[in-house]
Parts: C-alpha cells; structure tokens; sequence
DNA sequence: GTCTATATGTAGATAGAC
DNA sequence: GTCTATCTACATATAGAC
C-alpha cells in the first residue's frame, strides 16, 4: 500500500482501461499497455498473472468510478426521477468518444459475451451496479415495475449508444437523450 | 460460376459468417474456418486476398439474406405498420441465439467499430439496408420523420439485444420485443 | 521491485509441388 | 484448383540477472 509497486499497478490498471474501451479487449496486447505507460511488458506478471487478471482489475476500477459517479447523481437531487435524469446526461457530456466507440459497459460486454464465461460475467459487474441503482430509483419513485423499468433505461441507453457509434452521427445521439430524459419524465404511475 | 471453386467459398463464406457471430471476427482464425469446412487455411487465399475480404464477402451474404427477409415482410402485408412488426418478430424467433451471442449485425459493427475505418464501414452496410427500409415502412405510414423513427425502432431492437445477451435473459427479450411491438402500434401521426 | 532475454504458441500470409 | 510446408510477426507468458 502506498508504495511504488502500487503506482505500477495503477498505471497499468488506467492504460488498460482507456486501450479496452478504444480497441477492445481482445484487440489490446502487453506491448500497447507498455507502450503507453514505459513499463516493459514482462513487468506486468508482478502484478497480474494473466491477461483476464488486468481485466479484473479494470472492471473493478470501472465498478468504482461508477459508483462515485451514481453518489454524484443521487446528491444532484432529492428526487428520484432527477437523478435518473442526472445520469442519462453523462452519457450526454460524454459525446465524442461514445460516437466514437460506443459505450465503454456495453461494448465491453457485448465483446467479451462472445469470449469466455469467466471474461463474460466480469465484465457484466458494472451493469449489474447501474441496473440496481436505477431500479432503487424507480422504486421510490413508486413503480411495482421498478427492475424492469431499469431493465428498459439501461436497454434504450445501449441501444443509443451502439446506433450512434455505428452511424458516426452525434445529432442522432443527442436528439435521442433528449427523447431518453421526456421518456423518464413522462412515466407515470399506472 | 458453378464450379467446384464456388462450392468451396459458399462454404469459407457460411462458415465465416457463424464464427464472426459466435466467436467474433477478431477471434477467428483461418485454422477454426478450416477446422468446420475440412479446407486447409492455404487454400483460403485461392479465394480471397486477406481476411478482410472473408468480411466483405460475409457482409455481402448477410446484406442479401436480409434483404430476403425483409422482401418476406413486405409481402407479409398490404400496411407498413404490420410490416415492421413483423421485422420485429425475426429477432423474436432468434431468441436463443439473441440472448447467447446478441445480434449478428449489431454485435458486428460494435466489434468493428474498434477497428479499421474500412472494415467498420463495410460492416456498417447491414445496418443501412435496414435503416432504409423501416424509414420506408415509417414514410408510408405517414411520419414526417421517418428516418428519425427508423433510427429509434433500430436503436431499441439493439438496446434490447445487448442486455439480454449480457444478463442472458430470455424473458427480459420477450418482453422487450412485446414492448416494442407495443411502441410501434402506439405511434400516432401528431 | 524492475528489467532483459527468451520460451512457446498461433496468427495471417506465401511458395511451390501436384 | 487443391494441398503441404513454411515464412514472418506478434501474442501471452516465463526465467533469471540485478
């Protein structure tokens, strides 16, 4: 803790994080994250013992930033259906690079779904985070439904995401998290 | 035309196809084609200069079963509104495969995007075919924003794909397609 | 903890016999 | 057209000096 082995690691952590979400994960080798980060690839087997052990540590240090980021979220307001609103709009400050590649979850998962079962319920961890916090959400807003609205959130936000960067097309992603936002805001109590 | 050497790249071709959407391109090799098709991965380059061309020639094949397939819609019915819900349905009867290794163009072009511009746009292709026709059906209706309405039904028939596939939920999809089938009915001309 | 050198496997691609 | 043998590059992973 604290020492320089933990600066390493760390740095590896963030190279392969970046690397992971602009080339995938299969398409990422030991030389690009050494290239990035001056560390030699042989380096790397002291702090991991596999190449799956780098993504661990990568999808554990998404599950983090996503959590603060949620904290952020729920303290932006005191209503539940804000702070769904909130979260939609990282997706909106994040423009570029989701025209660009595509959501860094969804991407990941949808890859690595055609990879092991290991890589594959790894990777799904962070889903996992943001479909319980939108369905605590849904749930104080009072629907029964609350999972599968979160369900249906999560969905159309991938949906987005995938079309987007498919078609290189930021008008279409920004007019679709405006419809994303009414479609929160309209929902009503049955 | 009609030679043995026809036979012998139909079948490089199906092979590819099954493999890009199981295992992903990436993840394919010349050796795992050979292994299904009993032709030795040297013979490969008889008919196609590089793997990229495998794609190109996978996109074809998959660019013309779809447009078969929508051709099947549209003579499923004389209204446009139908038509589209019977798109819907296609991937209601892939439900399996859906949730096992999510959608064969959509997973694609996910995957692609990460790599080569060349190769994102030729698997890109699908993707427009489909886009154009649901603007059709849309336009026919009566949608002043027919493409707009293209892209949505699009973007939520992947959004849907990814989190089944990822959370391998088979009742998740089912509803999913239930709901949408639902969207698309409720579309009024405002 | 950090580094170089290297082992081992497999990828895409080529050469040339038949 | 079909096949085997092989080239070259690069992947993950290991060994062992410092």
């Amino acid at each position: 803790m604290g020492t320089k082995g933990d600066n390493n690691r760390t740095r590896i952590v963030e190279a392969a994080d970046q690397l992971f979400y602009k080339r995938g994960y299969n398409q990422t080798s030991f030389s690009d994250i050494a290239d990035i980060t001056g560390i030699p690839r042989g380096n790397f087997y002291y702090y991991f013992k596999t190449k799956d052990d780098i993504l661990a540590a990568v999808v554990e240090a998404r599950v983090k930033h996503y959590a603060e980021a949620l904290l952020e979220c729920e303290n932006s307001s005191e209503r539940p259906r804000e702070r769904l609103l909130a979260f939609i709009d990282i997706m909106g400050s994040s423009e570029d690079t989701v025209v660009e590649s595509g959501c860094p979850i969804g991407s990941l998962c949808a890859e690595l779904a055609k990879d092991t079962d290991a890589l594959q319920s790894k990777s799904r961890e962070v889903f996992e985070l943001l479909r319980d916090w939108m369905g605590k959400q849904f749930g104080e807003i009072g629907f029964a439904d609350a999972n599968d609205k979160a369900m249906d959130l999560l969905a159309r936000m991938q949906g987005t995401a995938v079309i987007a960067c498919t078609f290189k097309d930021n008008d279409y992603l920004n007019r679709s998290i405006g419809d994303l936002k009414s479609w929160v805001n309209s929902l009503t109590l049955s």
